[in-house]
Formats: C-alpha cells, sequence, structure tokens
DNA sequence: TTGAAAGCGCTAACAC
DNA sequence: GTGTTAGCGCTTTCAA
C-alpha cells in the first residue's frame, strides 16, 4: 500500500501517449508547437486516464498559479455576515469572479485582510506569500489606497481595481456612478419633482464624488438648485442623520437619492416615523440594490450595482494580463441599471413644476 | 533582475538561524523535538525575514495541502446568488469555516459542483484533482449521497457530513433537527394552540424527517393529534400547495411549522390573500432563518439554524483528523435556537384549548 | 516540433 | 534533538 494515495501525474499520461512530459504539458496549457494528431493523441490519454493538473505543482514549476484572491475588509465582511441583513455584495463578487475563474482553469480565493490597523502590510504579505495568486481584485476603499497598490505592484501581481480611477498599478473599472446618478435624478425629475435631496457617500470614497457630479449634473441640465446635498457616511445613522437634515430645509426635498441602502432604509423610516407617506410626499431611490431594499415597504427603486458583471470583467482582464503581460489598459466600465419600485412617484400637487 | 521574484523561502531562514531546513520546518509546523531556544531563534529569523510558507510548496512536499472544500451545489448556489433573495447559507458557511480555517493555516475553498447529471464523478474528481484538499463540507443531500461518499473515502480525504447520521465514511454534523422542532411545536403548545400544522421538507433530505419526529413528539406528549402534516419540497410553490391543504382540512390549524424559510414565506402569503391575519388567526414557524423572514410582515418567528456554528465544528474536526489519523467519531450536534419574533401568538378564541 | 535535465519550496524518511 | 537525502508534479530552460 503506496505510503501516499498515488493519483494519475503528467507521467502516466506522456507514457500512455508514448511522448515526453513536456509534450502533455503544452497540451494542457494549449501551447503552440504541437502537431494537432499529437495533441489528440494526448488528449485521448488525459481523458482515458482522468488526469487532472494538481495546481500546487503547476504552481512550483511554472510562474502562474491560476489563482485570483479577492481582498476584502475583513471586519466589514464578517460584520456583514453575522448581520444577516441580506447584504450580498460578497456573493455577487463570487457569482462573477468564480464562475469566470472556473471557465478558465483559474481558482478564486476570498481572502479577508485586517485592513484596519498598520500591520496592513502584514497582513497583505502573508496572504500573498501563502498563495502568491497571478492577481487580486481590489474594491473601495483599498482599490484606491497606496500602501496596498504599491505592494501589489512591488510583489508583480496584476490588480483589478473596483470603483478607482486614480492614476495607479493595474487596471480601473468602474459602473459607471455619475451616469448611474445622473439617470436617477433624472427620472425623479421626469415624474415631475424640483426638489431633489442627495445623501452622499463617505468623502474617501472616489464613487461618492462622481455619485454627486451625476446628481449635479441632471439637475444643471434642468435648471433647479443642487442645495439639497447632505454628506453621509454609507452607514444607516449617517443617513438618517442625513435626511433628518435635507427634510429640515426651509424647501424641504420631494425626493431623495441615497448613497447606499442603509442610508435609504434610514430615510424611510424617518420618514415613517414623521408620518410622511412614501412614495406619496416623498421619493426615495437607493444605490446599491441588495436584497434589504426589495423587501422593504414599499420596496425601493434602486441604482443595481452590476458586482457580478464587474467582478468577471476583473477576472477577465487578470487572465488576460498573464498573456500579454500587463498592457498598460483603459479603465472600463459596465453601466448600473435603475430598477424602478414602489419608492418613487409624481410629487405632491402642491410641489408640483 | 531575477527571472521570478524571489521571495524569502524556508532556505533564507535556516541560513539566517543557522540551522538545518528541517528544523526550520519543524518550528513551522509545531512538530516536537525541537529545543525552546532553536524553535526561539528560528522564529526571530522568521519574523525578522517575514517569511510565509508557500502552501503549494507545502502541498508538494508533504501529504497535508492544508485545504479545505466547502462543496456546494451548482446550479442552487448560482440560483441563490442570483435571486438575490437574501439567501445567506453560504455566506454563513464561510463566515464559520474561512474563520476556522484562518485559525489553523488553513484555506477554505468554495467549490461548485453539478451534481446533477450522471458525470458527477468526473465533477468531483477534477475538482478533487486540482487541488487535493485534505478534507471536504458536504452538506445535504450530498452529505448523504453514496457514490460521493465512496468516491470521497477512495480518495482518502476526510468528510464533514452536514445534516445526515446515515451511515458510512467521514464524521455527522447535524443542528438537533429533532429537537427543534420539537421545542417550536411545544412553544406553540404553550401559547394555547392545539392543532398544530406541519409542512414537511422534501423525503429525500433526512433531516426532513427528524423534524417531522420532532413535531410528532411534543404533539405526543401534550396528547394532541398529528393529523395535520402536509409534505413539502423546501421551494416557495409546494410550501404554497401544502399550505393549503392545511388549511383546507375539517379542523383547520390555528398555528403551522414550515421546514424552510421559503415554505414559510408562502404559507405567509397565502394567508394574507384569504384574509386570514398572522399571528391573529394564524401563528407561523419557519426553518432556517435567513434574512427574508426577518423582512417579512410580520417578522416571522424561527428556527434558526446555526450554519456557521457548524461549519466551523466541520473544519476543526477536519483538522483534528489530519493529526490524529481519523479516528472513528461520534456524529456531533450543535443545538438551533428558537428565535421568537411576531409570527406567533396565542390562537384564536373559539380554539382555546 | 520534440525531448532531457534542472529546478520550484517544502516535507518525509532516515541517519547521526 | 538535529541534519541529510530524496523526492512531490509540474514548468522552464536548452539542446536535439
Amino acid at each position: 500500500m503506496p505510503r501516499r494515495r498515488q493519483a494519475v501525474t503528467i507521467k502516466h499520461v506522456a507514457a500512455d501517449a508514448g511522448v515526453s512530459l513536456q509534450t502533455v504539458s503544452r497540451v494542457i496549457n494549449n501551447e503552440p508547437n504541437v502537431r494537432p494528431e499529437m495533441a489528440e493523441r494526448v488528449r485521448s490519454s488525459i481523458n482515458r486516464l482522468g488526469y487532472v493538473p494538481l495546481i500546487a505543482a503547476q504552481r512550483m514549476g511554472g510562474s502562474k498559479s491560476r489563482l485570483i484572491l479577492s481582498l476584502n475588509d475583513r471586519d466589514r465582511t464578517i460584520a456583514g455576515w453575522q448581520n444577516r441583513e441580506g447584504t450580498d455584495w460578497v456573493d455577487q463578487m463570487l457569482l462573477g469572479g468564480m464562475l469566470t475563474c472556473g471557465r478558465h482553469g483559474y481558482r478564486l480565493i476570498l481572502e479577508l485582510v485586517d485592513t484596519h490597523s498598520d500591520h496592513i502590510e502584514r497582513e497583505l504579505l502573508s496572504a500573498i506569500g501563502a498563495l502568491r495568486p497571478d492577481g487580486v481584485i481590489l474594491t473601495p476603499p483599498h482599490s484606491q489606497d497606496p500602501a496596498i497598490l504599491d505592494l501589489l505592484e512591488r510583489q508583480g501581481i496584476s490588480i483589478a481595481r473596483i470603483g478607482s480611477l486614480t492614476p495607479g498599478p493595474g487596471f480601473s473599472l468602474t459602473m459607471g456612478d455619475e451616469d448611474a446618478a445622473r439617470r436617477a435624478t433624472e427620472h425623479l425629475i421626469a415624474l415631475g419633482h424640483r426638489r431633489i435631496g442627495f445623501i452622499a457617500g463617505a468623502s474617501d470614497y472616489e464613487l461618492s464624488g462622481w455619485r454627486v457630479t451625476g446628481w449635479r449634473a441632471a439637475l444643471a441640465d434642468a435648471g433647479l438648485a443642487d442645495d439639497l446635498l447632505a454628506p453621509g457616511q454609507f452607514d444607516y445613522e449617517s443617513g438618517r442623520a442625513a435626511a433628518a437634515a435635507l427634510l429640515a430645509a426651509g424647501d424641504p426635498p420631494t425626493a431623495i437619492i441615497a448613497s447606499s441602502d442603509q442610508m435609504a432604509i434610514a430615510t424611510l423610516e424617518l420618514a415613517r416615523e414623521r408620518g410622511v407617506s412614501v412614495p406619496d410626499d416623498l421619493s426615495i431611490i437607493s444605490f446599491d440594490d441588495t436584497p434589504i431594499v426589495r423587501f422593504a415597504q414599499p420596496p425601493l427603486t434602486a441604482v443595481t450595482q452590476p458586482i457580478a458583471a464587474v467582478a468577471a470583467l476583473a477576472v477577465e482582464r487578470i487572465i488576460a494580463e498573464q498573456a500579454d503581460g500587463g498592457q498598460p489598459a483603459e479603465p472600463q466600465s459596465v453601466a448600473a441599471e435603475l430598477t424602478l419600485r414602489a419608492s418613487t412617484a409624481p410629487p405632491p400637487e402642491r410641489n408640483r413644476g
């Protein structure tokens, strides 16, 4: 009885097909310089023997690891899982990322890193060091963090940066935040709203600014004032404070766009407490469209972030970089959709334009 | 410039500490036969150089891969992600599994396998072959699938079987389904209900039977009839049909326990359509407690499945097996909790016991 | 177009 | 208690 379970290796395939190890390796990796008939012979041996390359061995021998890391903030991710409020950001990343990886013989590994403290570097290096991934997917705010970006670049790892257009290593992927905010605002304007408030996201997120810009642009096009802007931090509490501030304005909004689901829910609950009817007295649009806003009463009209699509794109480009060696690439964008639900309606009569 | 990025390896550490490779290896793996002072010297070199063992190399050299696979049904998982209804089963597995893995220097990898078709074997072998994990975590119905279990056993892989007590390889982990159903039923009895219906889960899931048993036992203890049992398949449609059947009984239930959230929601919606008030006319308890039931109107009392805790336990035991070589182990159980919410109340007056 | 040889970083077995 | 010697399965030279 063998000490270690002896699986089918490249050696067995080579022997079976009557070729060298190298030829088998070439076939596995779709490399040139193999005659079609040879390739066919090898492939049939592979199938017959049920050979599957061992990723660890591929990593040891070569330079590719066929591993892509999705780097997520540890505390935030865990909190999301523990809250059980249906936040499915991670799931959508997996949906887009894992399936795309699978199609290319890659594996997506979810990695939680503690990016709060000053030991980012150590955390990152140990994740990177243990796995040596070919690429990593970064989301805000890490996607714009110079310390993280520099470190990864020094390691020669491909970087997909979601939600950041700051110059730096890697390539950028966005979800058309400015345009989405613009369309959300235009939707409200089309419904007849003339006083449209906006609750911004945390200011250290680039996309927070883009969304404000889109909102402003739509208002400007319609000749409306953009005085109803309140700062927020994406979370429930800051959303509640922002909504309160907006509603306390001399000429309050008949519609509010919130830069996150949590802030939108906070706005909705504040409205309910004050007897402000949604959507009759106040329309609400949220950003993100995680499940919680679909279960809200009323369900919220929302900007649906194409997270899965962007994650898929990130993986595609990382894999492409392994081949092309990292050509400088233009930022790419996947448009978000505005999903209409019951939280938006024409403004009350007295406010009609 | 080096062809391949030359990271810190065990060799550098050995040189730095002035010991052999093997001694470093022993320290890394907490093996015996190293003098404390040697170990300390090695550890300080490790820290100084920032050495991190490369998992792929550990796998190549030794017999452990430090990888644990969470094997999930491909279609079901993807459907859950795409529906965006907040089902967080996968997340809870990750929460419990990943964090526990992390504490032991292991990695949890989520693997989707297409278990429908007849090529289960091929799918499984390629996942297993590429990664050679030390263990896998199986959930129903895979955790009781002889084809899957046999294959994994032949590969010498540790198996954590959640929700199955069928004899076979690996060890079983349950969530106290019978007891949970019993307690849910007792809660209703304590509220005064005497006609308590039960919607069972798919009959090919072992735990479906356990839950029915618990319900029956509680009824028997209270001297109540157990005639209000309806079959279900866990999904919304079957839940709706089952609820309709129960409500059509000559002496209909004043409370219904559903074996899944989807079936409970179906029951709730059917009740609403028929003008049956929940909880005034009908109490409802669901099994699983995914986010959707918390957002329901009214929020549902539910049996909260300790998925994260069980996943953590699964990982612990798989890792323990690497050391003890797979001693036969008793099935272990983590109790589910009954989370009280607004969907349960005393029955209408006329039905009071 | 193909093959042979030399590692990749680590651990297992065996010596000392 | 510690060091030495072989590999693990694959890819990368480089030679044929």
